[in-house]
Formats: structure tokens, C-alpha cells, sequence
DNA sequence: CGGGAATAATTCAACCTTAAATCGTCTTTA
DNA sequence: TAAAGACGATTTAAGGTTGAATTATTCCCG
């Protein structure tokens, strides 16, 4: 929504930075779910896959703090995950509250053949943004992020400064 | 997920821009729903009743093609609201495909004191960058947007360009 | 040691989202 | 004018999302 109020220019520019921010989001996950289609993947699900291939084994509560989602969110995602034989759950034996999401073979095999051609399309359109721009864009929405936050938790949890949590 | 994948420099700043792209647009979407609870309004919800306020009575084509989701996403929205009597559909006398869908009184004072705390918590947010910051923001996400679009069909459909269909 | 607090995961209800199928209603055109 | 096609809205099935309640397990402390 094109935001047709108008206010002070200091909202006016507040706002419509808000609302191109949010369409282009929306638009660039458009697109990438429908090169993840013909893997019959969701974007969630890429997510999760790409993480498991590209971190490591990991229990959901790990899971859902790096994607900043909500627990019960990972189990339903690890499920439709795991019901297509793409990812198994290995119980904790130490503490047996927690457990440890891997790739099997199969799920390796699909996410080391499908995030190739992702990053290839993510760059692909990037490059209407020079790399100055991309990286000032990237400076921007990192400080945007923060300030959403409101500076509390896990503003930085992802950030690189990452505090794991120990699932066993 | 920090993207923990490392190729070409092209490509690893192209995906740092895109997965802080997505994690700002999360949590400014989070933040900003928090402020709309008190109104027990949804984003989505939030949105049609801020277009019906800016723009006026429009019809569910309409509606869907502003937020650039699905007609069936806009039919449920839209009921959701028509249930808390917020707003009425109004079948088309002239063309009885169409149902325009209007603010009840309810519904225009519920958003007409919703919206401007909601504009100022967004320009409050975004003031963690200049004016000028904001500008060249929502410039690149703008281009960035028209790209993942592939510049086909509604591309600008909401950048002012608008071609309003007939809803009568 | 034992009971209470904390914690990981699951379940549940409510909503959002999409694509595809369907229903009514025009419009076109043969 | 009647059949065919186009078009707006609704429904449906599948998945995502959250916050709250529940369950199972472990930890802590009196």
C-alpha cells in the first residue's frame, strides 16, 4: 500500500522507505520460492536444510533462535521435513529434552544441489545494486533490524557474535 | 541464518545484503504487530483498513493487487473484518461480480486512531538513519524489487503508476 | 533425597498465504 | 440470441506463523 497519507516529510520518507523495504522483501521471496519449486521446497524448509548443511547438526530450539522463529514453528517445519525422509531426529542422550535435527544422505544430496543455483539467483538480482550499494543497503538494514528490536535479546544472535546454546 | 556460506566475494555480499534484507523486514513486521495487539488487529487486517481509510471503498481485486497477495488471502482478510463489523461488503449493482468493500463507522474510528501511532513508531524506528540514508533505502529496494519481478506485470502497479481497474 | 522451578519439545486454536477448482455473472461473437 | 469465454469472488487443501497450554525431562536447593 502505496501509503497515500501525508504528513511531516520526516514521516512521509520514514514511511515510504518502510513500504518499498517491505514490498521488495516481499517480492525477491516470491521469486526465490518459485526456483525452489521444482525441488518442491518451501523457503522455510530451504532455510532449515541450508542451516543443517551449512552449520551442522542442531537441535530445534538452536533452529528457531537462528531463524528467529517460534519453537512450535520448527517442529512443524522439521516434521514435513522429516516425513519426506529429508532430515531425521536423533533424541539427546545426555539430556534427553533436547533433539538433534540432521541431514540424511537424501536431504544432503537435495540441498547440496538446490542452494547453488539459489545464491546464483540472489546474486543475479543483487546486481541491479553495485557491491557499494549492496554493502550500504546491508549496513542499513542492520542497523534497522537492531532498532526494531529495541536492542534486547537476541538483537545480535546472528550477527556473528553467536552465544550457542549447548545442545548436547 | 548468517549465511555461513562462503564463495565468491560477489556472491557473499549479495547474500549478507539479502539475509539482512529479510531479517530487518521480520523484525520491523514483529515489532510493528506488537503495536497493533492492543487494536487486536493483524498486519494484513491493519493494511486493508488503512487503504480502505487512504484511498477510499475498493473492491477485492483491487485490494489484492495493492498488497500484491492472492484474491483468496484478501476473501479471508476480508471476512475476518466483516465479522468484527470493522467493514461491509457492498455487491455491485451495475456489475454483480464485484463487491466493494467499505469502512463501517466502527471500522474508520478503530483505524483512524490505530494508524497515526503506528506511522510514528515506524518513523521513529527509522530514524536510527539520515534522512538521506532512508532516501538512497528505499531507492535500491525499489530497483531491487522491479528486478525480482523480472519487470513483468504489476511491477509499478503500486509505485504511483496506478491503472485502477473498473470496480464499479 | 525429594519436590519445585526451569527447559525442550509438542500440541492447539487462530490467522495468514498460495494455487487450483468452482460458482455466478457478464461480454463477445458466431 | 445462444454458446463460449473472461472475470470477480469463494472454497479447499497444504503449509507457515504465533502464543499459550501441555508434557517430559533435568536441575537445584532445602
Amino acid at each position: 500500500m502505496p501509503t497515500h497519507h501525508r504528513g511531516p516529510e520526516e514521516e512521509r520518507i520514514a514511511l515510504d522507505a518502510f513500504i518499498t523495504l517491505f514490498r521488495a522483501a516481499g517480492s525477491l521471496n516470491r521469486r526465490l520460492s518459485a526456483g525452489l519449486a521444482p525441488a518442491a521446497l518451501s523457503a522455510p524448509q530451504f532455510g532449515v536444510l541450508e542451516t543443517l548443511l551449512h552449520v551442522g547438526p542442531l537441535c530445534q530450539k538452536d533452529l528457531a533462535r537462528k531463524h528467529l522463529r517460534s519453537g512450535g514453528n520448527i517442529t512443524m517445519v522439521v516434521d514435513n521435513l522429516e516425513r519426506r525422509g529429508l532430515v531425521k531426529r536423533v533424541r539427546g542422550e545426555k539430556d534427553r529434552r533436547f533433539t538433534t535435527v540432521h541431514l540424511t544422505p537424501a536431504g544432503r544430496r537435495l540441498i547440496t544441489r538446490t542452494f547453488p543455483p539459489h545464491a546464483r539467483a540472489i546474486t543475479e538480482i543483487f546486481s541491479v545494486l553495485t557491491r557499494e550499494e549492496q554493502i550500504h543497503l546491508a549496513h542499513a538494514c542492520k542497523r534497522l533490524g537492531m532498532a526494531a528490536l529495541g536492542r534486547s535479546d537476541e538483537a545480535r544472535a546472528e550477527d556473528g557474535t553467536r552465544q550457542n546454546s549447548p545442545c548436547p
